[in-house]
DNA sequence: GTCTATACAGCGATAGAC
DNA sequence: GTCTATCGCTGTATAGAC
C-alpha cells in the first residue's frame, strides 16, 4: 500500500516535468514512458484513466502543493502584510525558476485543455487571489483589484521571461511588484 | 497573381483561428481543412513547408498587424505619451477580446513551439517594449521596466480571463494598468 | 504489477488524376 | 491549382504473458 501510493507518487513527480516540457498534447506516452522509467502498463495500472487522468493527477499535486507552501502562509498571521508577500514572491520564483519557467495551470488556460481541466484551473487562481486579498488589511477596497493584478503580473512575467529566455525578467517583475504593494500599503 | 496572393492572405487569417483554438500542435490538418475550406494539396500549394511554414505565416501577419496598428502608433508623436498608451490598451482589449482572449506569441512562448518560432516571438515581445518605452518621457530613468510591467499586465491579464472565463478581468486590468501609467506620469 | 506485442485511429505529408 | 487516395508513422489504449 504505501509502497503503491510512493510509487504513483514519484511518477506524478516525473509526470509533471514532462506536461511542462511538451505541454498536454505534446506529452506523448513513449515521451512519458521514457521518463518516468515506466512501461505502459504500468502506467495505466497507476492512471487507468489514461493521460488525463495522469494529468489530473498532477494539477491536483500542484494545487495541494501551492494551498500548503503559497495560500495558507499568505493567511498566516504573524508578520505584517508586506512580509508575506514578500516571501510568496520568493517562493514563486524560486518554484518557477526551477521547473523552466512554466505554470501549468496557465499553459493549461492558454489552450485546448482549459475547458478539460476548468474546475482546477479555476480553483488554482481564485484560491490564490483570495489568498493574497485576505492577506491585504481587511478595510481595503481595492484587495480583489490588487491581487487580481499581481497574479497577472507574475504570470504574464513568466511568459515574457520564457519569450526572452531571461529568467531574470521574472526575477525583476517580482521585485517591482513587491515595491508597488508596499507603496501601497 | 492578384488572386493566388489574396487566397493566400484568407488562409492566413484563418489559420490564424485554427490555431488559436487548437494550438500549433492540437491544429491538424484536417481541422485546417475544415475551416480554411481548402483541400490538403491547396494547402501544401501556399505553404509547401507544410504545418511550420502556415505558422511563420500566421505569426508574420500577426506580428505586422501589430506593427502597423500597435507599436508605431505608439511612436507617432502629438499627443502626450497617456493618450496614445490609453489609445494602445484599448486597441489591444479589442483584438484580444474578438480573439478568444489568445495571444498567439505569448501561447508559443509558453509551449514547445517557443524554440522553432523563438526568434518571432522574441520580436514580437521587443517591439512591443521598446515602442512603449519610447513612449515615455525620454529622461524617464524607469521607461524600460514600466514598459515590461505593462506589456507582462497585458498577458498575464490574458491568463487570468481564459482561466475565470470572464473578459472583463483583461478590462479591469488594462483600466487599472493606465491608472498606474496615469499617476507615474 | 510489470513488461512486450499489438490494435486501430489519426497524424503530417505526398502522389497523381483532373 | 485543387481534389481524393494513400503513404509511413506515431498516437493512445489494450491484451496477455510472466
Amino acid at each position: 500500500m504505501a509502497r503503491l501510493m510512493t510509487g504513483r507518487a514519484d511518477a506524478v513527480l516525473a509526470l509533471a516535468g514532462v506536461f511542462r516540457t511538451y505541454g498536454y498534447e505534446g506529452a506523448s506516452l513513449s515521451a512519458i514512458s521514457e521518463q518516468t522509467g515506466l512501461g505502459k502498463g504500468s502506467l495505466y495500472n497507476f492512471f487507468p484513466g489514461g493521460k488525463e487522468e495522469m494529468a489530473t493527477a498532477v494539477l491536483d499535486q500542484v494545487g495541494a502543493w501551492f494551498q500548503d507552501e503559497v495560500y495558507e502562509p499568505l493567511r498566516s498571521p504573524g508578520q505584517p502584510a508586506e512580509v508575506r508577500i514578500a516571501a510568496m514572491l520568493t517562493t514563486v520564483e524560486k518554484y518557477f525558476t526551477s521547473r523552466q519557467l512554466v505554470c501549468l495551470f496557465g499553459a493549461f488556460a492558454l489552450g485546448r485543455e482549459r475547458e478539460r481541466f476548468a474546475e482546477r484551473i479555476r480553483a488554482y487562481f481564485t484560491g490564490w487571489i483570495s489568498a493574497l486579498q485576505e492577506t491585504f488589511p481587511s478595510g481595503m477596497v481595492d484587495a480583489g483589484e490588487l491581487a487580481t493584478d499581481l497574479v497577472a503580473s507574475i504570470q504574464g512575467a513568466l511568459i515574457l521571461a520564457r519569450a526572452l529566455d531571461d529568467p531574470e525578467v521574472l526575477r525583476g517583475t517580482l521585485i517591482r511588484a513587491q515595491t508597488r504593494v508596499n507603496r501601497i500599503l
